[in-house]
DNA sequence: ACTTTTATAGTCAGAGTGACTATTAAGGGG
DNA sequence: CCCCTTAATAGTCACTCTGACTATAAAAGT
């Protein structure tokens, strides 16, 4: 509901589908008359004039996601399908307004709850990396809009079909898709640089796997993000010998996929960083 | 100079010292009537309540400003003490609005340059590098502000008097630096997490010394950076054998400080990142 | 001439990794 | 039921990089 309305429905009411601001807020509404009342902001060369109380036009602050799932051995993003001008009908990177009263972060776990139509609870314990923050001026045509852009690392879900009504929120394989309303592709790329650095020398990786899961599974993820073949001995050692990374198990193995010898049984250890890292093979990104 | 007067000074005419909002902007200024001025934030079923026109106060933006140098064998970092309250008297990063045309980055450069009295040029040249966005609700007292903070890292500078009148800016060693105000203490820490990462994985160390140096004074930012010894010869064969890190200059060595033998001269190569990355020893930090 | 200081050259052993080979344990097909 | 395929797991070997150290060179100060 609120939620459908606010960012996935196709009303144009206060959000639009990709979070992005419509008319509103509304800052500076009725003129009110006023006009020198105003703090008469420091003027001086170049600071001050902008601050013209009359002429000044508040930003807006928003949270963009990026939230990265592994599925069938393929790296998807959730993307929204905008229902609003500008960029109506493209595509782009779920987000929404920050609230009076909240941080950027847990509005990006509100909207993440919400586009992803996990409880706030689920979503809560998600990993959820702020990566970089977008203030071009002119990044949104409406309206001055300064986003805060978060990348998530989720295990495999369902379609996100959760509640939201018309909702046209995708995954969509990273590699296939398309180009993206405002500097999203941009901001999305950035989460994607993001996301393989942290694999290096984090354990991160394990974010994207469900609680219990295979070190076959778990080197899967470095392969799909990474776009690279790994070892698999090598991968093995690496990961067991490293203490904290993951931790056995007690329990039937599982047999992945119907083929093959069935594999032990792993969950996320208490480490947190790896030392030292897991090098991407060949030339790396930084 | 408007340098002096918006930051530094202590008339708490638009910015304060700290580069914090005094009483503006002041979007939703003159009350025009509203009681409620108070910002009446957004409870309320949380979304788009929030976003009634008439209570909604508008976010301001600014830039925190983690200004690093390596002075005498101490990591120093630029503050600037506050004129005006909350916080007056305390020292606090320097910072300042982004203005309703600029980019936080462009924004940042205009406040490194204005801080350390630099031309816009030099500073445009210095390294900057973006490192998260607070926007905890309280973390000022007085408005709703959302900062996007910044490191610098510089070579050793003279005193930043250049046009400060009374401008209480200062370089202070690192660790003898006392509390400081807002939220400031996180984000000098998280900027200084930040930069000593980087200092593993990229080549970053160069941005602290001027255009030629020598190894033994690259070596020193690394220590200094980290507070740890490295050892001389293993310092310069990993330096040296890292292609593009840097480049020898052709000309007469340096001596170094008055004693010892002379040493060579280096340039920053055109390599930006490390392959393999240069850890610190022990436990790091991540 | 000594000592002190810093740069520079070089050695050596151990850790960690990449490339491989071999074995085990499942499923599927003839 | 045997054989083939697939994937997990075990183990080897050589090479790279690093940490620890020793040695030499070139300056300043006493």
């Amino acid at each position: 509901m609120r939620r459908a309305e606010f960012h996935i429905g196709p009303a144009p009411a206060v959000g639009d589908p990709a979070g992005r601001p419509g008319p509103l807020p509304p800052c500076r509404p009725a003129p009110s008359g006023d006009s020198g009342s105003a703090p008469a902001p420091g003027r001086g060369p170049r600071v001050p004039e902008g601050y013209d109380p009359g002429a000044f036009e508040p930003f807006a602050v928003t949270v963009d996601l990026a939230v990265f799932t592994v599925r069938e051995g393929r790296l998807h993003v959730l993307l929204v399908e905008r229902g609003a001008e500008p960029y109506l009908g493209s595509w782009a990177l779920p987000g929404g307004f920050v609230l009076p009263r909240e941080s950027a972060e847990r509005a990006a776990r509100r909207e993440l709850a919400e586009e992803t139509g996990l409880s706030e609870e689920t979503a809560g314990a998600l990993h959820l990396e702020q990566v970089r923050t977008y203030s071009d001026p002119d990044r949104d045509p409406r309206m001055r809009v300064v986003s805060v852009a978060y990348a998530a690392l989720v295990p495999d879900l369902p379609e996100p079909r959760g509640g939201g009504d018309a909702a046209r929120a995708r995954w969509t394989p990273y590699d296939a898709r398309g180009p993206l309303a405002f500097d999203h592709e941009l901001i999305l790329a950035d989460a994607y640089d993001r996301v393989g650095a942290k694999l290096e020398y984090t354990c991160l990786a394990t974010a994207f796997c469900p609680p219990e899961f295979t070190l076959g599974e778990l080197r899967q993820v470095y392969e799909t993000v990474w776009g690279v073949e790994l070892d698999r001995p090598n991968f093995r050692r690496k990961v067991l010998t490293t203490p904290g990374f993951v931790q056995a198990v007690e329990k039937a193995p599982r047999r992945t996929g119907g083929r093959g010898k069935p594999a032990a049984l792993y969950r996320a250890g208490r480490a947190t960083t790896l030392h030292p890292p897991l090098l991407r093979p060949e030339g790396r990104t930084a």
